[in-house]
RNA sequence: GGAGAGGUGGCCGAGUGGUUGAAGGCACAGGUUUGCUAAACCUGCGUAGGGGUUAAACCCUACCGGGGGUUCGAAUCCCCCUCUCUCCGCCA
């Protein structure tokens, strides 16, 4: 959520802003319109209750004196005034509500050091990690590699669930269970992450205040108690685990040395995709769920920006030490995400595919997000002020999964597993 | 699912219709005393919105889980909802 001060205070350079991401900046106008029309029924309205107060105590000395005929003349003036506070509040309410529901599906502004652009195409490249491999023979897709070594079960997956669900099995269920075991001891032990283990479901508050909702809440698996069609909507199911994590403190006032937070907490992740072009039948690139294990800071505004290279070099770690080769892109204004102010993803090569897999987003949302949650911390002097909360994914598995044993198969079909997650596996090779 | 208890400021905890935004305590901030630390004492200290100011000061409104109602006036009375806790039942 933005901050309506900022906006009133400098309309231009919001609506500026505001198209740079590819929204119209007529939205700041319409925005205004109806700040201004709430706060001119909240002065009236105010105005009214204040003298309606001053009536009341009147009453209330003239009752104490005896004057009790005096206190009745009074009761009825004041009676009067009261339908008219009535039917103003009524329409504060209205005003207010849709006020809220105009700032709440505003997406964040970008920060000063984000390139203008206007899709993917325009995402700068500013880092390499490695070289694609290259092999002595041809490469087999990671669905030639789940299918003959028996990783994934994908019609099966799909006998369950049904497309764009996947069903592990042997090596394939325990590389999964290995990776998340691994990614989060790096994170905890070596990063120093606090680890949680969240809820899987969480209730719209959580996604208002993460900025799914209310935009996406098509994107979201609503979840529903037996045939009780009134608890459908209560929970939804994580697309993240950056939605129970960041939210943890949510209304919460921090105190100032108790920051920066670092939690990192693994969860599946469900996305139902609605619209979403080309999700396969097969494959594991775009499911409907996936592991993931998520890093959230909730930091300091003036370290914000410094604990965001952090969160990225620690996202980055495993992929190095795994042996893949990986991008970094910066995200240009057209393609951050709604919460988002800044944004570097990772991107994995993948050489069964031909193509680098998004395996991380890494995103400052500035105090976006605190404000909608109304998270705050307070400083020593006693001052309350809104921290920035960071999130990345530290990464997503699935597509880290098809990576990992793309690039490290080997001619005979057998696939070598990288030396840091040897004791987890407890095996050097995957073969059949 | 059944029975009961309860949600008050950062925390604990008083308060049953009229200067109660809310006693008291803790925590926190500033100060005094003091070899240091500690202790004691004094002072300050909720959140949000609107107005106001160069900025403050200041003024107003709302908030005692949420929403309605009664009333001139509600933390306090009534109704609904919600959450938490305890016991029982069921269950991984």
């Amino acid at each position: 959520m933005l901050d309506m001060k900022y906006i009133r205070q400098q309309p231009d350079e919001a609506r500026r802003r505001l198209q740079a991401r590819g929204e119209s900046a007529e939205r700041i106008d319409e925005l205004l319109a109806l700040d201004e029309r709430r706060r001119a029924l909240v002065t009236e309205e105010e105005t009214l209750k204040a003298q309606r107060n001053a009536a009341s105590k009147e009453i209330g000395a003239l009752m104490k004196a005896g004057k009790q005929a005096d206190a009745e003349a009074r009761k009825n003036e004041v009676r009067e005034m009261g339908e008219r506070i009535a039917q103003l509040e009524q329409q504060t309410r209205d005003a207010d509500a849709a006020f809220d529901d105009a700032l709440l599906h505003l997406p964040n502004l970008a920060h000063s050091s984000v390139p203008e652009g206007k899709d993917a195409a325009d995402n700068p490249e500013i880092k390499t990690h490695g070289a694609k491999v290259e092999f002595g023979f041809k490469p087999k897709t990671h669905l030639e590699l789940c299918d003959e070594l028996k990783l994934v079960d994908f019609e099966r997956g799909t006998k369950l669930a049904g497309s764009g669900f996947l069903l592990y099995t042997g090596w394939g269920a325990r590389l999964e269970r290995a990776l998340i075991q691994y990614l989060l001891d790096l994170h905890v032990l070596e990063h120093g992450y606090t680890e949680v283990s969240p809820p899987f479901m969480v209730n719209a508050e959580c996604m208002v205040g993460v900025g799914q909702f209310p935009k996406f809440l098509n994107q979201a698996y609503a979840v529903q108690e037996g045939l009780d069609t009134t608890t459908l909507g209560k929970r939804y199911l994580v697309p993240t685990a950056e939605a129970p994590v960041a939210n943890m403190h949510r209304e919460e006032i921090l105190r100032q040395d108790e920051l920066p937070k670092n939690y990192c907490a693994y969860s599946p992740c469900f996305r139902a995709e609605a619209g979403a072009a080309g999700l396969q039948t097969r494959g594991m690139i775009r499911v409907h769920q996936f592991d993931k294990v998520e890093l959230i800071k909730i930091a300091l505004p003036q370290d914000g920006y410094a604990e965001l290279e952090k969160m990225r070099a620690n996202a980055e770690r495993p992929l190095q030490e795994l042996g893949l080769h990986y991008r970094v892109v910066l995200l240009c204004t057209g393609d951050m995400g709604f919460a988002a102010a800044k944004t570097y993803d990772i991107e994995v090569w993948a050489p069964g595919q031909g193509s680098y897999l998004e395996v991380s987003s890494v995103s400052n949302t500035e105090d976006f997000q605190a404000r909608r949650m109304r998270l705050r911390y307070k400083t020593t002097d006693g001052a309350n002020h809104l921290p920035h909360i960071l999130n990345g994914s530290g990464v997503a598995l699935a597509r880290l999964f098809v990576s990992l044993i793309e690039t490290h198969q080997q001619a005979d079909g057998s696939i070598a597993i990288p030396a840091p997650l040897q004791p987890y596996l407890r095996t050097d090779c995957i073969r059949r």
